[in-house]
DNA sequence: TAAAAGGAAACCG
DNA sequence: CGGTTTCCTTTTA
């Protein structure tokens, strides 16, 4: 989790991290039962670096499946989400169920801020990511959790890794392993096997470990996937219409630190200290999720002094300014 | 000068 | 009623 790449993740530029591939290559796939293209996104993912899929919360998929425009392919330009004014009527840290102004005009021109754009870009193209790996799995008869597969599943993932990034065959390398002995490769172990793929198959392997981990996390009560439809249930944390509490507000952000970590970051996640790099913005979004315009650094903080008392946030013990920590481990 | 700390009261689902 | 939100004063870095 902690990998050298998150200091990328972290270089608050986005845009350019996000630029696919210009040759959309399309890799033709036999998709059993008409299942739709799923390969030019794919082939943009060879540059997407997602280390671990904090960038993607359900809450947001679910909107995003609402908004979602005919043309399926991800198109990196910032401009692109701007140009469409409809989409700024739905905004990530606002529940769909707010419906409350007409649909049709735009009641509120909160700004189509270009991060805004960015970030439902990433959504965007993090939807099509879990679509993927669903029909991938599906087409190749493995499951999502690359934990559970045996060597001749991991035989399979890597067939279809090598087809989606061209690769030549590295498998024979690769024989003995199961799933679990896969995902305990460390790039450098990668390395030794396939020294001029290990980027490659790592990241790609990281992307599936991570929606693993998503999917674990976010569906607690996993229904049984009956069907084998609905393999990746909208389950969903934050849009349940219960009211949001500040302290779980902050930790969405924190768990989303591909969209959020210019404002709010850890300094020590275990032990649940975070730092508020940017007190306005954070302000800012959580005004936005309440609906509370005038919502301020100052009005935020004495909200979150109130949880002092409740044991919910503290000080730090070397208490720093813009610093607090989660007193049960997050 | 911004942030921290809290009291007090209003607000709201 | 609980969880803020709003406003305010004082203290601190």
């Amino acid at each position: 989790m902690a990998s050298p790449r998150e200091s990328q993740a972290e270089s608050t530029e986005c845009p350019t991290e996000v630029t696919l591939a210009g040759s959309t290559e399309t890799i033709s796939v036999k998709a059993e039962s008409g299942s739709p293209d799923i390969t030019e996104t794919w082939s943009g993912l060879q540059v997407l670096y997602l280390p671990s899929f904090d960038i993607l919360s359900i809450d947001e998929t679910t909107w995003l499946g609402r908004v979602r425009e005919p043309s399926p392919t991800p198109t990196p330009s910032p401009e692109v989400a701007s140009a469409s004014p409809t989409r700024c009527a739905v905004e990530p840290e606002q529940c769909p169920q707010v419906h409350s102004s007409a649909l049709g005009a735009p009641a509120m021109p909160s700004g189509p801020d270009e991060e805004r754009s960015l970030e439902q870009m990433q959504t965007l193209v993090v939807e099509e990511v879990l679509k993927d790996i669903e029909t991938a799995c599906k087409l190749l008869n493995i499951t999502p959790d690359p934990v559970d597969w045996n060597t001749g599943n991991v035989q399979k993932w890597l067939l279809w890794t090598e087809h989606l990034y061209k690769l030549p065959s590295v498998g024979k390398a690769f024989q003995q392993l199961d799933g679990k002995d896969l995902c305990a490769m460390s790039q450098e172990d990668f390395h030794k096997l396939s020294p001029e793929y290990s980027g490659t198959l790592h990241a790609h392997l990281d992307i599936w470990k991570s929606a693993a981990w998503m999917h674990g996390r976010c569906s607690v009560t996993e229904r049984p996937t009956a069907g084998g439809q609905d393999a990746w249930p909208e389950a969903d944390s934050s849009c349940s219409g219960q009211p949001v509490h500040l302290w779980q507000f902050l930790r969405e952000l924190l768990l989303k630190p591909h969209n959020y970590s210019r404002y709010i970051r850890w300094l020590n996640k275990d032990k649940g200290i975070f730092k508020i790099e940017d007190s306005a913005q954070v302000a800012r979004l959580w005004g936005q999720r309440k609906n509370r315009p005038a919502m301020n650094y100052d009005k935020l903080s004495r909200s979150i002094r109130q949880y002092y008392k409740k044991g919910i946030i503290r000080k730090p013990d070397m208490s720093q300014r813009l610093v607090y920590q989660f007193v049960n481990q997050v």
